[in-house]
DNA sequence: AATAATTTTTAGATTAATCTAATTTTATTT
DNA sequence: AAATAAAATTAGATTAATCTAAAAATTATT
């Protein structure tokens, strides 16, 4: 199994990312979409990889990602997320400018580095948006986790992660004063909007949309 | 002036380092050696490098880097160096592991990043080899060095760099306790072979072949 | 079931980076 | 100054990754 290229890899993180962890077929359009490619040069990498059988391909059917294929997309997002979490808890970085820096280090071939890194931040679980860091085998347990949006009236929960890593969408959570580990209250749902009101820390009142409250997700 | 390319970037390197910095103009066939590649692979490179305005190429005469060119090749370097100094500082690689991986991370695009793990680093001002390491504006100072091999006899110094940074090279140093720092006196030298005898610390008496004499620089 | 709409693939180009083989230019030797 | 050797460039292919436009397959709608 020869290296794969950048963006072989970047094609099976997306064809993973959108089977969920490998379960569902993906659509040619839906990877396009997600790459923001086009169809024709998505055709064209499926068959690539294919023929290296890191994924199960049938024409006009989707594609489903293989074993192998998973294995190497766990170890690209592992590579990934450490390198998020290198950046901001070394460097410094806030955790809405960690992502396109990333793009680039998680392509880095070496095995030793990524092992040494591991060591170094102290073998993290989690990245700084709260989604689960694989080990070398590829293993990785995400925690129990809930939209707000689907919180009951009244319902306790903690911040975990954010299901929207966009940079705009967390810079507005730093300015409400969201973040994960927060202590969240639901004090009040809105029918009409899906809006809500909730308590962070037991102190602050926030009003927030639906689109936030679909993308922070806590405890239950 | 739009990004370069991994391969732009190493052909601007390869040409910086066997111009002496800029100075003289290098052929055709010594930086198809320096990269493992073929001349007309160079020719190529070199006919667009020169578009670019990255170098000064008369066809036949060789090549010589413009100072657009040293810019990009001196932060390249820059790069190269900072992460090298963060391999063997912080994540514990020895000094004959990290070429190779600082290799793939100079091409890593974020100018953040780069200023952000010059100040977790401390500014360090040369590499584990000994090499300068240039600061955002691509300036820098060499320590005062001598090969081994110039030094009269009886002669002190203090290790400062090394010109190879071969993998073969530096653990043969680990092996005889040779490191960047250790004081060194030239107790004789062997006109026939090159060869000579040194006191390393003051304690450490040590056989040296020629090359090894060539490839290990001290203060002068 | 036929038609229309959508999705996907293929055909054909383009760009970067490489190679081998042939040609051209420059340098060295008779 | 020719002839020869060496160095460098060009010509022509190849591979990866992308695109636009055309064709084919699948899905949805009358
Ligand atoms: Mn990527
Ligand atoms: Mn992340
Ligand atoms: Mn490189
Ligand atoms: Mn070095």
């Amino acid at each position: 199994m020869k290296k794969l290229s950048f963006a072989e890899e970047n094609y099976l993180k997306a064809v993973y990312h959108l089977s969920n962890a490998g379960e569902l077929d993906v659509s040619t359009n839906s990877i396009a979409e997600e790459m923001d490619t086009k169809a024709a040069s998505v055709s064209d990498m499926l068959r690539r990889l294919s023929e290296k059988e890191m994924v199960v391909y049938r024409k006009y059917q989707g594609v489903k990602i293989s074993e192998k294929g998973k294995t190497a997309a766990l170890q690209v997002i592992r590579k990934h997320r450490l390198w998020e979490v290198f950046l901001v808890e070394k460097l410094k970085f806030n955790w809405d400018q960690v992502h396109e820096i990333a793009e680039q280090l998680e392509h880095i071939k070496s095995p030793l580095l990524i092992q040494r890194l591991d060591d170094f931040l102290g073998h993290p679980k989690f990245d700084p948006h709260g989604d689960p860091i694989p080990d070398e085998n590829g293993l990785f347990k995400e925690k129990p986790q809930v939209p707000l949006a689907e919180v009951e009236i009244s319902g306790d929960g903690i911040v975990v992660a954010v299901k929207d890593t966009n940079s705009m969408f967390l810079q507005h959570l730093d300015r409400i004063g969201i973040y994960l580990g927060a202590k969240t209250k639901v004090t009040e749902k809105v029918e009409f909007d899906g809006s809500m009101e909730i308590l962070v820390d037991g102190k602050n009142k926030l009003f927030i949309s639906k689109e936030v409250a679909e993308n922070v997700l806590v405890t239950h």
